[in-house]
DNA sequence: AAATTATGTTGAATTTTATTCAGTATTCGA
DNA sequence: TCGAATACTGAATAAAATTCAACATAATTT
């Protein structure tokens, strides 16, 4: 009368990943939620769940036995809810997604194929919103989803946070900056700097790296597509600044380099606008979790690649 | 990533008792509480989970599926918790109950040979609180639970509701109030009235029947023991006010009958006290509803006694 | 058929519970 | 031994569940 499912899948995220911290980021969590969980778990029990002190983590009895029956009953759980999905009309829906930042088709496009083999009957659409303002469309029904950055208060509107990212300085292979372990703006004054073609109040460099600092690049140049600026940098006729997200598969192949902006880095967290009646739609949550593990995936990547 | 146990466990009890406000009551909630939880499931489904308008309910192919699940898991997650407790500390404890009110034995006997059956390893004592005062006791740590039906509010304690109950006036089958629905103060003026021997204050049948009508019984007598007071009554030596549960047996098997105390009748709630920090210890939870479970078993039946 | 009673719904208020935040301790690896 | 990562804790906050109260509806009684 106690246990409840979502017990059981701290549990067996906790054995997955070997520590609070990393089950809380499978679980889209913070990790101190997880800590007040478990706490109230081995309260009620008056016994602990797993041994602290161990490396790998090691549970106790009374984890093994809880982790068992996790087991037993979560993949039936799990296959109820897709089989339940489909006989109730909580399979079929409309979202129609509308971004605002021209790289998140690099998470976006895999996150909607995923998406897509899951929710087969969910009617997708994505629109970049050059044409139209997208909060309003959201807000009048004519898009369900609008990806930003920068969310402003709505009465009618949430807005979920997807996960943090950084932007990072794109370097071609040789470029004398890979020296250095950060950036600062000084650096960017003999470069040339590729953009996106948006008002330069759009661009983050400038709002929070170049303008504080008083620093102009030499040049600036726009380029459409991520490729294209990518390509330019590979080639050495500049530098971007890009989202660490969109750099994951060029550093992996080592087509170019980057370096953190700043000594603590330009951060900023990505989120999806909703409207307040469509949050708990299953069709949609599920469609915000999708995003987050996919980007997961992909962040988790590039922190091995730069680590290196 | 939805679901959770306690939408199963509300499931199962909407079958089994075919109704929201008796599995309501199962689960010790309000009918309200379950509306909404159904709602919810409901809304994230997109689907009704059973149709309301018919006689006896019948669940969707969605509220099929999700009982199906319910019967597979809930009996695994049942074996589980009792397991755990074994093998936790959750199992051995003290419980040493001390109870105001002289009628309780009669549910409360029942209740801990039943409990004493599910928790061996807790230490389970009764004392009659006549000769100390339970309240400070229970801060105190003497005692670990106190039955009582009037609630004093004190920093380190919480009083956990067990259940309404009423008093009824028990009467010889051959009395002439038989004749009336419900006893109005005036009946009981030239009567006896047989009492447990307490201080006047602590009588209910004075406090919110006779004092506010101004009437005194013709008479006044005393017993010890709740068969001593029932023999009497039988034997035609006078009425007794007594709770409802008390009573249900005797009714049962023709010893005595009853009627309300006015039109309304005299309820009350009687309430389990515990130390803040005991409340939520499993063996101490589960003794709150085998409490509860016990009395519900046993008003239900002089429901259907009433009835009659 | 009207009246009464039991049952279910709903939105708002309330309470309870879960989660985050911020500060601190601890562990781990260089 | 330091810094980085991880975990714990209490207080503040946010979110969720529950109750309350008003109403609607169905079932029963008179």
């Amino acid at each position: 009368m106690f246990l409840e499912l979502r017990h059981l899948r701290t549990l067996t995220a906790l054995r997955d990943t070997g520590s609070l911290a990393a089950a809380a980021q499978q679980l889209h969590q913070t990790q101190s939620a997880l800590s007040h969980q478990i706490k109230t778990i081995e309260n009620y029990y008056s016994a602990p769940l797993f041994i602290r002190k161990s490396r790998p983590m090691r549970f106790t009895p009374l984890g093994e036995r809880l982790l068992q029956l996790a087991d037993d009953i979560l993949p039936a759980v799990y296959h109820t809810e897709q089989a339940v999905q489909q006989i109730s009309g909580a399979s079929r829906g409309r979202l129609h997604i509308a971004i605002e930042c021209h790289a998140c088709f690099d998470w976006l496009i895999p996150t909607m194929d995923d998406y897509r083999r899951q929710w087969p009957d969910v009617e997708l659409d994505l629109s970049t919103s050059f044409a139209f303002e997208p909060i309003p469309a959201l807000s009048r029904g004519r898009v369900d989803l609008v990806i930003t950055s920068d969310p402003q208060e709505t009465p009618d509107l949430v807005y979920e946070p997807l996960f943090r990212y950084q932007a990072l300085l794109a370097l071609n292979n040789h470029h004398p900056l890979k020296a250095k372990k950060y950036i600062e703006p000084d650096d960017l004054r003999d470069l040339t700097l590729i953009t996106y073609p948006v008002e330069r109040s759009r661009l983050d460099i400038f709002n929070y790296f170049l303008d504080p600092a008083g620093v102009e690049p030499a040049l600036q140049r726009t380029a459409e597509l991520t490729v294209m600026i990518l390509q330019l940098v590979a080639s050495g006729r500049g530098v971007a600044a890009l989202p660490n997200w969109v750099l994951t598969e060029y550093l992996d192949n080592n087509y170019v380099s980057a370096r953190p902006l700043g000594k603590t880095g330009i951060w900023s967290t990505l989120y999806a606008a909703v409207r307040k009646s469509d949050r708990e739609l299953a069709f949609v949550e599920a469609f915000l979790n999708q995003a987050r593990d996919t980007a997961f995936k992909k962040l988790r990547n590039i922190e091995a690649a730069n680590s290196v």
